[in-house]
DNA sequence: CGGGATATTGATTGATTTCAATGTGAGTGG
DNA sequence: CCACTCACATTGAAATCAATCAATATCCCG
C-alpha cells in the first residue's frame, strides 16, 4: 500500500519531532502512581498547585462551587486526559475522583523546568491547555444556548467519542454529576434520557449504560 | 531582525532572567497594526489560524454559533487582551470587532518558532492560555448555575475590574452581545438591569453606561 | 428633524425547576 | 438466601423564572 511505502521512506527521527508526546513520556517515566477512592478529593480550589495530573484509570471531575453549594462541573477527565495544568500557582477549581481512579502525578516545578529546557514539552503543555480551552468554549455553548435534550445529546455523543466503544456507553458518573455538568437538575436529566429512549434515539439497559440507537437523531440535536 | 537580536542577547540557560512579558514585547516589536470596523469579522471558526492577536483599542468578541443562529459569546477581549492563541492550526471559534477596534497581529509561525527558542515566550503563551481556561471555567459556572440577576452582577463586576475606572462602566457592547454572553435574552438583560437600578445597586445614566452604586449587593450576588 | 436601530416595558407562555412520592438495585447481615 | 436498607433514579404535579410575543420608547446619526 502506498501509505506503508511512504512510512518506510519517512525522514529519520532527528529531522522530525523525535518524541511525539514528550510530556506524556515524562509522566510515564517519572510520574508517581496514586489511587483515589470514589468521591475523594484530589485537590481543592485555592490550594497551591503542586502537581500536574494524568488519569490512568477511572474518571475525575473538575468543578467550581458557589457559596450555597451550587456546583458546576467544568469537565470530566477520562483515562489519558491531563488535568490540573494550572498556569498560576494556585488551583482554580477542585478535582475529585468520580469512580475509584488511578492517577499519575508529576511535580509542577519539574514539568515547568523541563518545559524551559525542552521546547517539545512546552509546546505539548500549551497544546493541551489550548485544547482544554476549546472544549470549555464548546461547553459554554451547551450551557448558554442549548435545550435539555440538546445538552443530553451533546453529552452522550461526546462520551461515545471518548470511550472508543462504538455504541455502548458506560457512564462512570451519577445523574447528579451529569446534571451539574450540563447545568440541569437530576430530574431533568432523568426525564430527558427517558424521552430520548421513548423516541428510539437511545436505549437504557441500566442507569449507567446507554446504547446509542440513532446517531442521526442525536447528531441533529447537536447541530 | 528582532528574533535574532533577541537570541543574541539571551543569557545562557543557567541565568534565569525574568523578562516580564516577552510575548507582549514581541507583539509590540513586530506586530502588524490593523483596524477593524464595528461588527466586522476578524476571523471565522474553521479558518486556518494564521495569526495571534492582541487588542490595542476597542473590544472584540469571540463566539460560537449553532446552525440555527443561536450564538454563545465565550469572551470579550478588551485592550491588552490576547486572543486567537489556538493550539491547533484551525480557529475553533469566530472573532468580531464589538466596536471599532485596533488589533496587533503576529504570525503564528513566528510566535511558535520564537517559543521554541525562548522558554519565556513559551511560558507566557501557556500562562495566557491557562488563564483563558480559568476564565472559561468561571464563566461555565455563570452559565450553568447562576440566575439572571447573578449573571448580570457577575458581568458588571467583571467589567468594572477590567476597565480600571472604579465605579463607572462604559459598555462597548450592545444588549444583544451581553445577552449572548450571559446565556439570556435582551429582554431579560434589560429587565434585570432595571431591577438592579430599582434596588439601588446600580445606576444607568445611559444604556451604555453603568454606575456601580452598591458593591456589597453586587458582590453578594457573586458569592 | 426624521428614521432605523437599539432598548425598555408589558402580557403571556413554556421549559425546567421544585416539591413530593415511588421505584430500583447493590450491598449487608440475619 | 432472603429481607432490609440506603443511595440513587424515575415519575408526577405544581410552581417559577426566563423566553416569547407584542408595543412603545429612546438614541444616534445623517
Amino acid at each position: 500500500m502506498l501509505a506503508q511505502e511512504t512510512a518506510a521512506h519517512r525522514a529519520p527521527p532527528a529531522a522530525r519531532e523525535a518524541t511525539e508526546a514528550p510530556l506524556s513520556a515524562l509522566f510515564t517515566a517519572v510520574g508517581a502512581r496514586m489511587q483515589f477512592a470514589r468521591n475523594s478529593e484530589i485537590y481543592g480550589e485555592g490550594e497551591p498547585a503542586e502537581y500536574f495530573y494524568k488519569v490512568v484509570k477511572g474518571a475525575v471531575r473538575t468543578y467550581k462551587l458557589l457559596s450555597d453549594g451550587r456546583r458546576q462541573i467544568g469537565a470530566f477527565q477520562l483515562p489519558g486526559d491531563f488535568f490540573g495544568l494550572e498556569g498560576g500557582d494556585e488551583h482554580r477549581f477542585s478535582a475529585e475522583a468520580v469512580s475509584d481512579a488511578t492517577v499519575l502525578l508529576v511535580r509542577r516545578s519539574l514539568v515547568t523546568s523541563e518545559a524551559d529546557r525542552d521546547a517539545g514539552i512546552a509546546r505539548e503543555l500549551w497544546r493541551l491547555t489550548a485544547s482544554g480551552l476549546d472544549r470549555a468554549h464548546e461547553h459554554m455553548l451547551v450551557l448558554g444556548r442549548k435545550t435539555a435534550q440538546e445538552r443530553i445529546a451533546a453529552f452522550l455523543v461526546d462520551m461515545a467519542r471518548r470511550e472508543k466503544t462504538a455504541a455502548l456507553i458506560e457512564l462512570p458518573m451519577s445523574r447528579l454529576d451529569i446534571a451539574d455538568y450540563l447545568g440541569l437538575t437530576i430530574e431533568t436529566v432523568s426525564r430527558t434520557l427517558t424521552q430520548l429512549e421513548n423516541s428510539a434515539a437511545i436505549e437504557l439497559p441500566s442507569s449507567r449504560r446507554v446504547v446509542l440507537r440513532n446517531r442521526v437523531t442525536l447528531d441533529r440535536l447537536n447541530a
